[in-house]
DNA sequence: CGTCCAGACTTACCTTGTACGGACAGGTCG
DNA sequence: CGACCTGTCCGTACAAGGTAAGTCTGGACG
């Protein structure tokens, strides 16, 4: 709005970034359900209302905190060195997408802040915007791209929501409902030992999420490069 | 809802699938932020503290919420009339996906709740099995279904998490920083003047439109079938 | 130097989840 | 028949958290 000192820097901006940083911060540390006005303005040496001068309320606070994130993912996906759209929209594509990835990686509350929110920031629409570029300098209409990034969804960003996670020796489940449920559930059961015993090396874990990623999102790619292609 | 009079019944857990219809209800009718322990006691005509007696604390009421809804979604696809996975295992899949969804699309909330959610509660382990079981049984190995189900992900649910929306209409972006903003856009806005959609009745929560579903489904479905016919 | 105001503080309100203890009803046992 | 459980419910109360409203203050600007 208003011009203020000399150097091109508004201090309103430059605390609500403080402010968005700080909570990036403390949810890194403590967790995103931790994550409280009072809370970050203690963390900040400073009232949980003057919190209020920078962001309008916890909502905005939050979208916010998706801004930071995905500037973040932008700045990393800007350094990386990608063959040209045109040339191999595919390898560009899977380069960015794993890039947001490692980002998300370092933010692990980060998916369920997303989901939560539906305002589009600048930082997002941007990364959007890069998605689209990759798609249609690879050759793809508009109509193309526009369900692509749909089927893609939140895979876009770098995540998959794992809906089904069998909660690994937690031990907890009452053994006797279970037993009666496994009877049930044949294949189910039968796909966990077996997956248990086949070639263990070709995961990290009984479910490496990095592999099932990419292998998601390969076939996805795949799928979506016959269609350019035609068929 | 049968009355029992018998000592064989345990009015517990009667109560407590009352207590959880009657959240299911609460949601659909005010939507689940306002799903409150107050509320909901008062709409069944009890105190607050009352509740606890039937489940231990909100995390498990929602769980159980969880729980209604694929009861709802496992008697859905019961109810279907579907081709032998042997012989379609395509066409069974689908048909049970998008009768999933059509359930969802009745809890507009429930993507909400269950992305939020990690327990796995008996009706989800079973729904889960029955699509393990339909590309069991369409000639998949266990391998090839453990990294299907991942790349469903909810998809396999029926909805899919849409992070951006690129509908700008909602007004709420200031229109400055927009025009602005268009200029660093070239791929979306192009796009978006090319495509005009939402029909705003088959959209689940945000720009996830059953067209927009079926493509991925569909691209998902013949890459997995590509897959397992050997490429 | 006085005015103004952004930005921080103080207080306080309201909502929500839930701990605690007592009331009460129905059934069991002596 | 009365004492005694025991499962269900209510009333009260508290803590945590978001935030409305008003106040105070130091520095920029005229």
């Amino acid at each position: 709005m208003a011009k203020r000192i000399a150097p091109g820097a508004e201090p309103v901006s430059l605390s609500r970034e403080r402010v968005l940083r700080a909570a990036v911060a403390l949810a890194d540390a403590v967790g995103i359900e931790s994550l409280t006005m009072r809370r970050l303005a203690e963390v900040l040496g400073v009232e949980a209302m003057s919190l209020y001068h920078h962001v309008a309320n916890k909502e905005s606070l939050l979208d916010g905190v998706v801004e930071i994130v995905m500037d973040e993912v932008g700045e990393t996906v800007r350094a990386l060195d990608l063959p040209a759209a045109e040339d191999d929209w595919r390898t560009a594509m899977r380069m960015t997408i794993l890039a947001a990835r490692r980002v998300l990686l370092r933010h692990p509350w980060a998916p369920q802040v997303f989901v939560s929110r539906t305002a589009t920031s600048a930082p997002v629409v941007r990364y959007f915007n890069t998605i689209a570029g990759t798609f249609r300098r690879g050759g793809f209409d508009y109509d193309l791209i526009h369900r692509a990034l749909h089927t893609l969804g939140s895979r876009a960003l770098g995540f998959a929501q794992e809906l089904f996670e069998p909660d690994p020796g937690d031990g907890r489940a009452d053994p006797e409902s279970l037993a009666g449920l496994a009877a049930e559930l044949p294949y189910l059961v039968e796909m966990l030992s077996e997956i248990a015993h086949d070639d263990p090396d070709s995961t990290l874990g009984w479910c490496d999420s990095q592999s099932e990623f990419e292998f998601g999102l390969d076939l996805i790619l795949d799928g979506l490069e016959g269609l350019r292609a035609g068929r």
